[in-house]
DNA sequence: CGCTACGTTGACGTCCCTCAATTTCGGTGG
DNA sequence: CCACCGAAATTGAGGGACGTCAACGTAGCG
């Protein structure tokens, strides 16, 4: 069914010494904690979970890129968050017996390396570091969709999209000649699940910026060539009311 | 500026051995945090913190109700949560050293225990299963924002209002003749402000449910008389595409 | 080279926000 | 106990932002 080797790599090990799920551990007990990690390899559109399934892994990107997304009982859906290397997804399972609250597709070829939660238990019990440090990891989560839900209640689409454009540009942006690009293939559809709008409203926002030099769009590509003019969208005060 | 003298009362200890971060702590463990808990008593309209002050202190409401509202930029809010006795508020200041993220505003004569962090933090080095049982919290509400998310984004009015006041029923609800009371001061603009809409269009939604006998309207009072009916606009499919 | 998924563009409709005018309700003080 | 006041709530009219739908391009991939 899936690898479930252990897997002692340098670019794991890197990877979780600067996680801040591991930060202020003994390095050689970070060790540990990657000699027990089991490993899992997907190509583009593979899932690691699907929302609903058992939560029993608690997994760490290495490589690649994902998309979590949530699906309503009426198929509507909703782009929770996109995974870079480094990042922790499926940490619900380490609190809660339950179930995968989203689905983790993979953008490309991806690997994450997975341990189980009875696993990550003993290490908690021995270091509570550990249980602090992913303490902040949700807490930060609650903080952002908290901010998320306030933005999507109060502000109109264009702000939000921009919003969402420039945190994807920071969070995966790579320089290119023609300016910041977000590196990952996401269509008007995904900008729209972000964002909570259309991939209408998503298309004709995003040539109106073109239009006027912010940035510049292909299929499935936004690179951002004029950043201050989209923050200014995001910040300038005016929203739906006053 | 505030009562910081030890509470020890029966209330307080009741109150916590049925909250879910105390959960699985033997029960003379629990009286000595108890014992470590600071009080403090507002009324009506009075803030145990304001959204961006450092957050300082974790809370546990012992009697009363909360809201917890955030306010964006231009001053537009959003209704978080509701708190009732026996729940945690304040809790990412467990977490994190940063500011609190919302305000916690007394909707009646309250009162609440609180402990500084670092109070708590001991214990938490005794007892992983503390810290355990706050990840657990934290990660439910992780997951009721991102389902809370997902609604806004996807569903119109009518429905997320029926959603809130099925939730706010069972919450908070107390049964009476003519149906189940919301015991809870709840103006129009702030069921807005639960559901991201304008204090209009809960008016006018709620005088059509009240004219079709589903609840009873009155001044900051909502009576559900028949909570089936809340349930078929809250469930039955049609969202606003398909 | 043709299929398929992605993207664009226009026309149209509508939900719901905005704003203003009134009314109702509850509390307060005379 | 009643008059008064402010806050909450109602109601209507109007408009605008954005969703919906359909038709048509276009790019990538086998």
């Amino acid at each position: 069914m899936h690898m479930a080797s252990p897997l002692i790599s340098p670019a794991l090990t890197e990877q979780m010494l600067a996680t801040p799920l591991f930060a202020g551990l003994p390095p050689d007990e970070v060790l540990r904690i990657a000699a027990a990690a089991h490993s899992k390899r997907l190509t583009a559109g593979e899932y690691y979970f699907l929302q609903g399934d058992p939560a029993e892994r608690i997994y760490l990107l290495v490589e690649g890129r994902l998309k979590l997304t949530r699906a309503a009982a009426d198929g509507q859906q909703a782009l929770m968050r996109v995974v870079t290397p480094g990042t922790l997804f499926g940490a619900l399972a380490l609190a809660q017996a339950g179930d995968y609250p989203v689905s983790a597709q993979a953008a490309d070829g991806s690997l994450a390396a997975y341990w189980l939660p009875l696993e990550l238990m003993g290490f908690v019990q021995q270091f509570p570091a550990l249980a602090i440090n992913a303490m902040k990891i949700m807490a930060d989560h609650v903080q952002e969709f908290q901010e998320r839900y306030l933005q999507l209640a109060t502000e109109r689409v264009e702000r939000r999209l921009a919003r969402a454009i420039l945190r994807l540009a920071a969070q995966t942006g790579r320089k290119t000649d023609e300016g910041v690009l977000i590196d990952l293939p996401l269509t008007r559809q995904d900008l729209a699940e972000m964002t909570g709008t259309t991939l209408f409203s998503v298309s004709r926002i995003l040539n109106q910026w073109e239009s006027q030099g912010l940035v510049k769009v292909g299929r499935e590509k936004v690179v951002v060539v004029f950043p201050h003019g989209l923050v200014r969208i995001a910040e300038d005060l005016p929203g739906k009311k006053e």
